[in-house]
DNA sequence: ACGATTTATTAACACTGTTCATTATATTTG
DNA sequence: CAAATATAATGAACAGTGTTAATAAATCGT
């Protein structure tokens, strides 16, 4: 059976050099320039042989949105050492709006677009491994701050959803230059993170 | 001089009636199927014609884009005869939920997509006309909630912008299935209601 | 070595937004 | 009124998009 597995290994090399060269061609051209021939162009094969590896284009925009979900979790390390649950609450926020700002094609691959729930939705039967990593870090910071009685007890994941929304509110509408109506745009940033602010410390008074 | 006048009022009818055509386009088929060929079509002209009367699609887009908070605020008509403040903001928080998930392809257009933006940068000068309006009227209620001290007193821009944050955080995950990670499928309107209702709530206490 | 299977490719389909050169239609001027 | 001009409309084409069916090449199991 070592032939087979070798022919797996392989199969799953070209599907890893393949979505390398997606993530490239995604970082330096950005979403919209990334297309199935520029792809094949970068990894030299047919545009159709990408079909053999994956079912389509959805399929690799997925794994492209774990690629910056594992990024967005690499950035959520430090939080571990933070022992009060409410100042790790508020470094996670800090940590996603900065993610966001730095990283909105991520961004927009992660909370934005359609593709990768569509791939989930039709294959992966429901199941979206970094994503719902990254969700069960805020759920859990939020429980624990609940059981430490630092903020009103309540539905866990509505008010996990509240706080996710005001950061997601945020960041989407900053990326996608609507704030520049409300605040003038070079002080946008930093009413960001006084609304994060205001958030959590209104959370924590309730 | 009247002909030059009876010309320029043709021309503005064959406009909407190429926007016309693409909002029957837009509500039956949604915003990916809204193309120039389609609209062509759907006017009985060649697609090229639409060029003469529409820079590109970004602008009929941006058309649609207004179209849509025509609806929004005439969704809020009912607010002005609520003379609490507070129970105003309330109640735009409910109607730009139920906006949301009633017309998502509009919300879509006016609060995610970034042809309608690009739009306004390109000729317009920065105006938005109708969007402005939009905002304005949430800044006019978190301003009188601030003159009635019914709300501690702080930056309107920033405080609004926490607001509009929750309801789009809420909307824009929501139409594009991220709330059902987090919350049961069936509880996330739900939910989302309750998580406004508690935003506004906190706020009023703080 | 031969047939079967996997892998890769070519060609094509049905689209997309947009532009250029050309034709048809009005309008204005001589 | 006729010629010249300005406007409006179009057909063809460019350069792309995702995706599929049919075909060729390479690899594998017997």
């Amino acid at each position: 059976m070592g032939i087979l597995e070798r022919k797996e290994k392989q199969r799953e090399e070209i599907r890893k050099m393949i979505l390398e060269a997606s993530m490239q061609l995604f970082v330096k051209e950005g979403f919209e320039n990334v297309s199935i021939r520029k792809i094949a162009d970068l990894v030299e094969y047919s545009p159709t042989t990408l079909y053999i590896y994956f079912k389509d284009k959805n399929e690799i925009l997925f794994h492209l949105c774990e690629m910056g979900f594992e990024r967005m979790i690499a950035s959520n390390l430090a939080l571990v050492q933070i022992e009060n649950p409410i100042d790790r609450l508020y470094l996670l926020g800090e940590n996603y709006i900065n993610f966001g700002l730095e990283n909105p094609e991520y961004y927009d691959l992660m909370f934005i677009q359609n593709a990768p729930m569509k791939t989930i939705r039709e294959q992966n039967v429901g199941h979206w491994p970094n994503g719902d990593i990254a969700l069960e870090t805020l759920k859990h910071i939020i429980q624990e701050c609940m059981d430490k009685k630092l903020i009103p007890t309540g539905d866990v994941a509505t008010i996990s959803m509240a706080v996710w929304a005001v950061a997601h509110g945020l960041v989407s509408l900053a990326i996608r230059q609507r704030l520049e109506r409300l605040v003038e745009p070079d002080k946008v940033v930093q009413s960001m993170h006084e609304s994060i602010r205001w958030m959590i410390n209104t959370l924590k008074k309730a």
